[in-house]
RNA sequence: GCCUUGGUAGCUCAGUCGGUAGAGCAAUAGACUGAAAAUCUAUGUGUCGGCGGUUCGAUUCCACCCCAAGGCA
């Protein structure tokens, strides 16, 4: 029998933090973060992690696990979520990182392979001094099917491919595809559907209130306490943009716009990441009796 | 009132020595296995400001008008 588990996901500014309270409170549930990077320490407003008020007295974890100066992963994310889901009773995952819930849904002794910076920064000259498509040509010599399913010039997956090959003498497409049968968990995943056109309302105005909340003082906060600007947390929505504001290399205004502009474009990735989980039932936003649809769906499934 | 420069895709603009037009961004769809709030892919019909004129044919040349910015009075 496997641990039963509930799971919020969907679009950043869709509603999640305020459901999931609702459904803590319901069913004595405490919540398990699923983001990229609440994860951070000092990052609260651009991340819109929940304050102590909004967490209303649940419980939450995998907030605050890691330092901006340090790079992060999605397997130290699955590491350290999964003894976090172990350690409760009633786990429920809230979050917008579809590679994370995809690394839980992983058996759970499933390991990454390591990655090698100095391996990666061999074939990444391959693809400066030559080209994208003599990459990718030696990923369609080593591993066929993987080489197939990558475009030339998505070079990041290239190399990773090329890399776990090396390292492990086996071939990327030799790795275990998640389904439903190997996850080590029995989910019940929702998602809050909203129109997008009242989404996109909702993250505009969300950047203006994070704006009026100090956001553009975290940040600078974050490049005083010696967070390198390329470091792997300053490139989260929010940040990145209003560096070059602190640098007086772009105004106030335009950055604004900027980190609208990018923040809709990240919704739409992730609305498109979870329309294929079929896992995933998606309730209306503004439903009245939300909380019940989602008890009860996950009880019947 | 006069002069100048503009008016082309949702936005910023390119272009057509006259044969009805194309980039970037946006938008939409999609991909995604140790960076994922990252990264990558696909999709381009718009009275070419308006009304006339010249022409086989005008978004392109000409006249007039409208609008915008700048300059001169």
């Amino acid at each position: 029998m496997k641990k039963m588990i509930y799971g919020l996901v969907g679009a950043t500014a869709s509603g999640k933090t305020g459901a999931s309270i609702a459904l803590c409170h319901a069913l004595q549930g405490e919540v398990v973060c699923m983001d990229s990077m609440q994860i951070y320490r000092g990052m609260d407003i651009g991340t819109a992690k929940p304050t102590l008020a909004e967490q209303d007295g649940i419980p939450h974890h995998m907030l605050d696990v890691a330092e901006p100066t340090e790079a992060f992963s999605v397997t130290e994310y699955a590491r350290m979520a999964h003894a976090a889901i172990q350690s409760i009773q009633t786990p429920v995952l809230v979050g917008g990182t579809g590679l994370y819930l995809q690394a839980l849904s992983l058996p759970l002794d499933f390991g990454f392979t390591k990655g090698d910076d100095t391996v990666r920064a061999v074939y990444q000259k391959i693809a400066d001094e030559q080209s994208n498509e003599a990459l990718h040509a030696l990923l369609d010599a080593r591993d066929p099917p993987t080489a197939a399913r990558l475009h030339p010039n998505d070079v990041r997956r290239v190399i990773r491919a090329l890399e776990v090959y090396d390292l492990t003498g086996r071939p990327f497409s030799a790795q275990v595809m998640p389904s439903s049968e190997d996850a080590p968990y029995d989910f019940r995943l929702f998602a809050l559907d909203m129109p997008r056109d009242i989404l996109y309302q909702r993250i505009d105005q969300r950047v203006l209130t994070m704006l009026k909340d100090g956001l553009l003082d975290e940040v600078k906060a974050l490049l005083d306490n010696g967070v390198p600007e390329n470091a792997q947390a300053m490139q989260g929505l929010g940040y990145k943009e209003l560096v070059p504001v602190l640098k007086g290399e772009s105004t106030l205004k335009d950055a604004t716009a900027y980190l609208q502009q990018r923040t809709r474009n990240y919704a739409k990735r992730q609305l498109i990441w979870f329309r294929r989980d079929t896992r995933i039932i998606w309730l209306p936003w503004d439903s009245k009796n939300l909380l019940e649809q989602m008890i009860l769906s996950g009880e019947n499934q």
